[in-house]
DNA sequence: ATATACCTTGACGTAGCGTCAAGGTCAAGC
DNA sequence: GCTTGACCTTGACGCTACGTCAAGGTATAT
């Protein structure tokens, strides 16, 4: 079987750009090119693309893998190490950012109180409350602080009416994934509305649409059980199918 | 006091090439040029950016910095906000990526060796076939379905055992989180019990502890229904409550 | 006058492609 | 045999935030 670069592309779920870019860097060259030059790419090529997609998926860079695909004695095994360790260091610096900015939030929020005063007036209520009773003053703070800051984070930075829309969105993935569901077919318009609906209710606390994120989310949605338990309530295996319909939804355009 | 681009650059620690590229995208211009066409900076410029460098430690992108810094009724509150989403995506999806080189790298070291060879070849066996028929989104998603299949082998890779604690684990959280919630008290013992018993569990999915993760999960407990209803299962607020105790025991030391 | 320390603009390189642009090729229908 | 449209080619810019030369002008001390 032989593949032009399209119907290689299709095949894998990547665009002829990127399997240009990786004959030109040496990634993956076709099998020969034919008499006007076209790029013809056999099943050997369909094998390798598939281990160099692998290792993308684990975010290897493209220099990596090449050199791990190239050479089959490759201590493969000790390159994974090392990217681990990479993104063990990764995750380290982001978490020292994400303490950073939270810290300067509160810390702002602090100055700018008086301001949103009225918004966190129940809050503030429940917060004295609590006071009055067990809590030691330094916790208290810090409770304090967090509390409003998760609550101005999710919630009170929505309005009545967007809260509510955004709980009627909800129930509307809810509804149409039960219908989608029984298709049986993850690329079905009923499915693929059933994802865009779904992509909407991101949009109320996601800061921005990224057809990555959006499948990274469908992905925890099979591996996490808490998510899953939640969607296959309406329909077992709604959770699989939901994740289904929302690859092919990033997948497409 | 005026200030030539290098002074200027040593006093705030950064190179002379970062100060010309701001000057290049407009968010920091020098207050003057000299008749040679010298950088002159001046009191107001170093004070901009002591404002600018800051952002910068936060992760934000010029461009953002560029609106915050000059509009000075921006809101930046919000801006932080959104960044600081964006960031706990970020972790997120790395927390994916880390636990998928995991298991690959344990896949590829344990016994399991064959079982994956098997899939693999099953998987370019169902490639093949797919080609037989025809191109389009319904193979794109099986295919992704494979590719997560085998990567997504974390509850496999675990042992019979390892995967029986894991879930006696779980239920014990659920039982002591159903216990603590009758103190009424998130910083009682049985309800910091619960929370370091819940920081074990995490230990069987989670690659490492940090207790920025720990939080951030617990703000999604309360943040998103999923989780909410996974734990008010057990009682009515018990997801709230599980967060207070996960906040108070991941600030404690 | 010369050395040297500092300044300028310009331009390429980075990772991994997305996105035109200009132009050749192929199969199908008329 | 011609047109159309789908598909192919190479080439080149764009994206982030600069690092790193390069070629050449300027200030200052000796």
């Amino acid at each position: 079987m032989e593949y032009t670069i399209q119907k290689l592309g299709n095949l894998a779920g990547i665009s002829t750009r990127t399997l240009r870019y990786y004959d030109e860097i040496d990634l993956l060259k076709p099998a020969r090119k034919s008499s006007a030059g076209y790029r013809i790419y056999g099943q050997r090529e369909v094998d390798k693309l598939q281990h160099i997609l692998f290792y993308r998926e684990l975010g290897l860079e493209l220099e990596q893998i090449k050199t791990i695909v190239n050479d089959s004695d490759f201590d493969y095994a000790e390159a994974l190490e090392e990217h681990r360790k990479k993104l063990i260091i990764k995750r380290m610096q982001l978490d020292l950012l994400i303490t950073n900015v939270e810290k300067t939030i509160s810390a702002k929020k602090g100055e700018s109180k008086m301001a949103n005063k009225e918004k966190f007036e129940g809050f503030k209520q429940k917060l004295v409350d609590d006071n009055e009773q067990q809590y030691g003053s330094e916790i208290r703070s810090k409770y304090g602080d967090e509390l409003v800051d998760q609550s101005n984070a999710k919630m009170l930075n929505m309005s009545e009416e967007q809260y509510q829309e955004f709980t009627r969105l909800e129930q509307r993935v809810l509804a149409s994934l039960a219908d989608a569901v029984k298709t049986g077919d993850p690329s079905s318009d009923a499915a693929q509305q059933t994802a865009d609906l779904h992509r909407q209710w991101l949009g109320f606390t996601w800061p921005s649409y990224s057809k990555e994120a959006h499948q990274g989310l469908a992905e925890m949605y099979v591996a996490d059980e808490r998510f899953a338990a939640y969607y296959d309530k309406a329909h077992p295996g709604a959770a699989q199918f939901l994740r289904d319909a929302i690859v092919i939804y990033t997948q497409q355009e």
